[in-house]
RNA sequence: GGGAGGGUUCCCGAGCGGUCAAAGGGAACAGACUGUAAAUCUGUCGGCAGACGCCUACGGAGGUUCGAAUCCUCCCCCUCCCA
């Protein structure tokens, strides 16, 4: 069975690459985990949470992280946490987060299981990537059994000096939140005895619970393992990655749409750009050095070319070129605007008294209310065709339609089609 | 188990019988300015209705009152102190 090759990327190693991009927080024994990495294909995990069934922009970091793994010619393993999203990490959170049922968790990690295998190499070659459950080695394990074999391991008096668990300590921590620790400790262990894994990676927040784990592996099959962690990513304005006002952006077309998705790429602060080119792309060393040279508005080029490349990455190239292709009609007057996000309508609706645009803007997911649209209105923001419309009473005619279309959009960013059947 | 303090709109957080769709801040959105950036200024920020207004909201269920987010009862949840 033939391995994922690996990739020429320009770097002397990965752990080169991995500080050169910014993935580099912190690791456990860099001098000997360098060794072993030049010595041999090292066996890598991240564990991804099933707490919806698509992955988001947050995800990302650590997916790049398995990407860039297996480029450089080692196996990455990306164990879904079906297990431990029963229980529900507290780390970086303040509060007891909702219990999810076993059958929406089963749910979400078929959704995420499709997304990975777009970025990592799954099969059986040596290098190729695989997917595991832990819910398969959790779920059925006794308590009793459990503690004894694993509990007695663990030290309570050093748990509690984790930082995931002290700062939960003045809040409230739930027994079953202090427990994840020893859980995803466990995991490590498992894939440590069964997949030969050396190397747990993740956000920093992660870096008490990885620890954990290396010390399991160390007491249960005296195997020396490894831990790499990635910096907690702000966005320059201080906002956690990925947020917006409809909620995460989404890695699945269905949840996020491809135009949206690229669209939130280019809207990114201009501070941010070289971190994300670094981090979110495989663009090589010295054409990333190249956009990073840019001021002014000319970072505008290296906003379009990140939000390309990770488009292309998460949607694909297709996708990519369709999205960049709508930009360029709506904010470059580029002509071609057969890409713009689109629904279409019979002509009879406009017939009589005509189609209120106060729907429209509604219908097409442009506005979330009626009232929201009045309010934009009111504001100036909404175009029909290009025009401002003043009127909240404005409804939409046949003599609107230009081109078998109507084009409305709302703030300068937001555009719909209708197209008009007859 | 006993005692104390809490649960308010996306988040933080005021309100403690009517003038409360609820102060203030943050986030977000829109307008101006720009480069689809940042900063700044202005505006908006539960739903329906052109408007009058109507409806839904202050942990849950009842009750008192002309009238409750505000008072009473029971319940659920959280924090703290004692056991």
């Amino acid at each position: 069975m033939a391995a994922t090759p690996k990739v020429d990327t320009g770097f002397p190693s990965f752990l080169e690459e991995m500080k050169w991009r910014g993935f580099f927080e912190q690791c456990t024994d860099e001098a000997n985990l360098g060794k072993l990495l030049e010595e041999e294909v090292v066996t890598g995990y991240i564990g991804f949470d099933p707490t919806a069934d698509s992955l988001h922009i947050g995800s990302l970091l650590p997916i790049m992280g398995l990407v860039h793994l297996q480029r450089h010619g080692h196996r990455p393993i990306a164990i879904a946490g079906g297990g431990t999203a029963m229980v529900g990490d507290p780390s970086g959170k303040s509060e007891l987060r909702q219990m999810l049922t076993l059958e929406k968790i089963e749910e979400n990690l078929t959704g995420i299981r499709a997304q990975l295998a777009h970025f990592v190499e799954f099969g059986e070659g040596s290098t190729d990537g695989i997917m595991v459950n832990n819910a398969d080695w959790l779920k059925d394990y006794g308590y009793i059994e459990f503690l004894r074999d694993v509990g007695r391991f663990f030290s309570v008096n050093q748990m509690l000096t984790r930082d995931s668990v002290k700062t939960r300590l003045e809040k409230g921590l739930s027994f079953i939140e202090f427990n994840y620790m020893i859980l995803q400790a466990y995991d490590f262990m498992v894939l440590n005895r069964d997949h030969g894994c050396r190397l747990q990676m993740g956000g920093n927040d992660q870096w008490g619970n990885i620890c954990s784990g290396i010390d399991l592996c160390r007491r249960f099959n005296q195997n020396e393992v490894y831990g790499l962690t990635f910096p907690l990513l702000m966005t320059a304005s201080g906002q956690k990655m990925g947020k917006t006002a409809d909620g995460a952006v989404w890695l699945a077309a269905e949840r996020t749409k491809p135009f949206d998705f690229f669209q939130y790429w280019v809207n990114v602060d201009d501070r941010d750009i070289p971190r994300f080119l670094r981090l979110y792309t495989l663009l090589s060393r010295e054409r990333i050095e190249e956009l990073e040279k840019l001021e002014g508005a000319d970072i505008r080029e290296a906003k379009k070319i990140l939000a390309y490349e990770v488009t292309s990455l998460v949607h694909g190239p297709a996708q990519a070129d369709a999205a960049a292709k709508a930009t360029a009609a709506l904010f470059g007057g580029a002509a071609d605007a057969s890409t713009v996000p689109r629904s279409t309508r019979p002509k009879t609706d406009l017939d009589g008294d005509g189609l209120s645009l106060l729907e429209a803007l509604v219908d097409s997911g442009l506005l979330k209310s009626k009232g929201e649209a009045r309010r934009m209105i009111r504001q100036n923001a909404v175009r029909v065709n290009g025009e401002l419309i003043a009127d909240e009473m404005r409804a939409l005619r046949e003599n609107d339609v230009a081109d078998g279309r109507i084009q409305l959009q709302v703030g300068k960013k937001k555009h719909h089609h209708l197209v008009i059947e007859s």
